[in-house]
DNA sequence: CGGTTAATTGACCCACTTCAAGCGCGGTGG
DNA sequence: CCACCGCGCTTGAAGTGGGTCAATTAACCG
């Protein structure tokens, strides 16, 4: 519970850069939307299923992963974000929230008062579009897998994420190289693409002997980036990254 | 291309007031920022992906779908809309449609210019919050197909989708008792359940053994509300049918 | 009444699931 | 310093849900 340094916006404000300017008055004014930051160990929840969240939540470290359950016990994590995005930047218009938030690393947020993206609205118009859009860019990813979940193989589907997780980790300033963090468990990877965990160690493995890359100690690299497009069919239109006027 | 009726902007206010109260400026802003008006055959696509569209589009009647393809020429239905729902409302934000849209049914639209979204967001910022809300009401649904599909059986997702396409009809006065317009082929509902048209043939049979309901004409009839919600593990909380100060 | 599209059925196949067991390794306590 | 424990990863074997291929029937339409 302490005010958030200065650099923890950082990702934040890298990941929009590559999709629209914010003027000085736009960081200053998310500046000062901030409330408090918090962290949280591996595991813990940070909103549950059914909370009606007076604040959003911007991830600044760690990793994070919306999730759902179902009767028989199965979960299904439906996102995963990384420090520069909002988790529940939804549930401002939203109110409810229809599913929960689980920290997959150990995490730091900042946590932005409803009050103020109230105010927001009320005074910045464009600043608003960009918030808007943030959520809509969830909506693209949502349907992206869809997409690979439907249509695709478990080997394709399960390239897919890793490209996708690469370009938004380089796009938040994440990656080192072509690395980036990667901090699942294999269960938590499977609840991710919706497949068993046995299946999924053994599509890891079939992709890892494609050559096209690695993963361990809770880092991906990749080795073949041309490669792993193509087994994933991979095309990053979806995530919007063009810099335009929202 | 003609001025639109004033009827046809009926389900979408019907289907608003289920979440919140419009009021009777914010109403007259949404009649003025209407552009005109249009009809698709069916099979035609209203919006093609990567078109970038300066409007976005409001169906007053008939279905359409968002659809994407993949390289061997599968096809993804990633959401169904219907007479009250916009369809790319996120390309005004987004600027960049990363999917197509197309009419299932014959359909006729409604266009809303940006350059009149920009001015909603300038001067109403409520009526800003609940144009945000529906697009994260897309994001809400795309949430739980993922859920469906990802770890719910065949019969159960399918289920589910009628359940989903039931109480959104009602929500937008389209329902007749308990029978709504569901004029997809077999194919076409394979294609947003991602299962194959064969086996989507298969699974329909055996839901409509268990007395649930019935599909013919275009028509879905619910014989046995209580039995279907069973069958479909159906919670319709992530619709938001909560009328609340957004 | 031919032509076309949608729905249905049968047979076979395989991708993925389930159940079950073993392994590696970091952590902890004695 | 070592024994043990638990978690995550890996592997094997068997079962099945859903896909694919192919053919038939039904409905619609000019």
């Amino acid at each position: 519970m302490a005010k958030p340094r200065p650099e923890a916006f950082d990702p934040f404000f890298t990941m929009v850069a590559a999709r629209d300017t914010l003027s000085e008055a736009e960081r200053a004014t998310i500046l000062a939307a901030a409330g408090e930051t918090r962290s949280y160990a591996a595991g813990e929840d940070i909103v549950d299923q059914g909370d009606r969240p007076l604040s959003s939540t911007l991830v600044t470290r760690g990793m994070t992963g919306r999730y759902s359950t179902v009767e028989d016990g199965g979960r299904q994590i439906t996102g995963l974000h990384i420090a520069g995005d909002f988790v529940d930047l939804h549930s401002f218009p939203l109110k409810l929230m229809d599913h929960a938030v689980t920290a997959i690393s150990p995490t730091e947020i900042i946590s932005f008062p409803h009050a103020r993206l109230v105010e927001i609205t009320e005074r910045h118009p464009h600043l608003t579009r960009v918030l808007w859009m943030l959520t809509l860019l969830d909506g693209a990813i949502h349907r992206q897998w869809m997409v690979t979940k439907g249509r695709l193989t478990a080997d394709e589907q399960m390239a897919h994420l890793f490209c996708e997780q690469f370009v938004r980790a380089r796009t938040a300033g994440l990656a080192t190289g072509n690395a980036y963090p990667f901090p699942l468990t294999q269960l938590q990877f499977g609840d991710a693409l919706g497949l068993s965990y046995v299946h999924t160690n053994r599509t890891l493995q079939r992709l890892r002997r494609t050559g096209a890359l690695d993963w361990e100690g809770g880092v991906v690299t990749i080795h073949n980036w041309p490669l792993l497009m193509e087994l994933a069919q991979f095309d990053p239109t979806y995530l919007h990254l063009e810099k335009l006027p929202r």
